[in-house]
Order: C-alpha cells, then sequence, then structure tokens
DNA sequence: ATGACGATTTACT
DNA sequence: GTAAATCGTCATA
C-alpha cells in the first residue's frame, strides 16, 4: 500500500505545499493525507487517491470563472491553504485546498481519500445501506461529496486554513509526487457543460485504485479510431 | 419575488 | 441505464 501500517507521526504539509502551480499541487496531493480532528477529540484520516484542478478566471467549469466573486466562493481568494467548502444539489458539500495566491482565485477539488484511520467513525458519518458491488471501505469516501459526510466537512470549515487549524489538516506521506506512471489522467467529472474546458486533462487519480469516484477513461494513444 | 441550476449521491427499473 | 432528492445562490424582473 502506499502507507505503511503502523502510522507514525507525520510531517505536516506547509503552505508552501499549496501556494505552486495548481496542476502541480493536484498531483503532489495525491498519496498526501487529509486529515480531521472532530469537536470530541476523533481523529479521521485518509489518503487524497482523486483530485481535480480548477484554474480561474479562464476555466469555464470553476467557480471563479469570469472572475466571480461572491460571499459563497470568497475563500478562493485567500491564501494558499484555505479550505473552500460549498454546498450543492441542495444536500452535498464539497471541498477545495485553494492554491498559488490572493491574485489567483485557483484550487484543487478533493475527489476521493482511501480511509486510514477511524473508518467506523466514518461510516457514522455516512447515510447509506451497504454496498452490494463494492466494499463497504471502497465506497466510503469515493467521491467529493462522500468524503466530506464521512469526514463530517461542512461549510463551517469554509474558510479554514489547512497550514495552521486544529480541525482539518494534511500530512506528508510522501516527499514527491507519484511519478507519472502511477498517476491517470482524465476530464473532469460533471461539468459537460463548460465548453472546451469540459475536455482538459485536469482529474488526477491513483491508476488502480479501488477508491475512485469513477474509473479514469482509458486513454487513447491516437487520435484517430 | 421568482425560477433555473448545480464541481452529487442514491435507489431503483 | 434513469430519476428523485432538496435548497443556497444567482440572474432577471
Amino acid at each position: 500500500m502506499l502507507l505503511p501500517e503502523p502510522t507514525l507521526p507525520l510531517p505536516r504539509l506547509p503552505r508552501s505545499f499549496c501556494q505552486r502551480d495548481t496542476v502541480t499541487v493536484a498531483r503532489a496531493l495525491l498519496g498526501q493525507v487529509l486529515v480531521r480532528r472532530l469537536p470530541d477529540g476523533t481523529r479521521l484520516a485518509g489518503l487524497i487517491v482523486e483530485t481535480e484542478a480548477y484554474l480561474g478566471p479562464e476555466d469555464r467549469a470553476a467557480h471563479t470563472y469570469n472572475h466571480h466573486r461572491s460571499e459563497r466562493n470568497e475563500s478562493m481568494w485567500q491564501q494558499a491553504a484555505t479550505c473552500y467548502v460549498y454546498f450543492t444539489y441542495g444536500m452535498h458539500h464539497c471541498m477545495n485546498i485553494v492554491t498559488r495566491d490572493e491574485q489567483h482565485p485557483q484550487a484543487v477539488l478533493v475527489r476521493a481519500l482511501q480511509p486510514v484511520e477511524n473508518h467506523e467513525a466514518m461510516r457514522l458519518g455516512r447515510q447509506t445501506k451497504r454496498s452490494k458491488t463494492r466494499s463497504p471501505d471502497t465506497a466510503l469516501c469515493s467521491g467529493p461529496a462522500k468524503l466530506c459526510q464521512a469526514l463530517a466537512i461542512t461549510r463551517e470549515l469554509d474558510r479554514t486554513d489547512l497550514a495552521t487549524s486544529d480541525a482539518l489538516w494534511l500530512e506528508q506521506a510522501r516527499g514527491r509526487a507519484l511519478p507519472r506512471s502511477r498517476i491517470a489522467v482524465g476530464p473532469r467529472i460533471g461539468i459537460a457543460r463548460s465548453g472546451d474546458w469540459a475536455d482538459q486533462p485536469l482529474r488526477f487519480g491513483v491508476k488502480d485504485s479501488p477508491h475512485l469516484s469513477k474509473p479514469f477513461p482509458a486513454r487513447r494513444r491516437f487520435t484517430n479510431l
């Protein structure tokens, strides 16, 4: 697996990790750990196995497209490592990690985790019957809204500073980004109406992970056929 | 004030 | 495969 089983104390990822190019951060986050401390002290954690990059005012699919700025997405203009949590479809939360700087409202959407600590407590947050087609563990955090349920991430955590918070932060499980040979790349999910941007290869996943939100389409080696 | 629309998930035919 | 659930946000009036 990606992480040695007895989890030793891992260093927290510094703000500088998130201050880089957004695609670089989206790739480098794969295999790192997202950690949540509940008010009662319970610690929940999962390895990040799927991300998407959202590239700001030019990106038709981004919430900051055309410099759109409002109370909802204000955290996108905060410093790197700020958490942007939004509410959608009347019932779901999704969480992003803000990148670069205040002049570039860009972020990485965290789309799936491999649970590594406190599976039982995570299951309490999820409101589903047992999956028949996947083991309970692989269905636990296999989607942006599922992982927010499992880790109890809501709008209350919007604007949290992941570099300093004791409620939500990132830990380093690996010093280098995964090798490209282990990263699957594809178009982002759920943005079909975003024109050219819908086809951009801005979704990244740990190749062959059973915890992904959806399989990655096979990459065509040739443009014909 | 009103209506359309989600960076989704679940259950079911 | 399709549809329902459910409501904050935003554009239009």
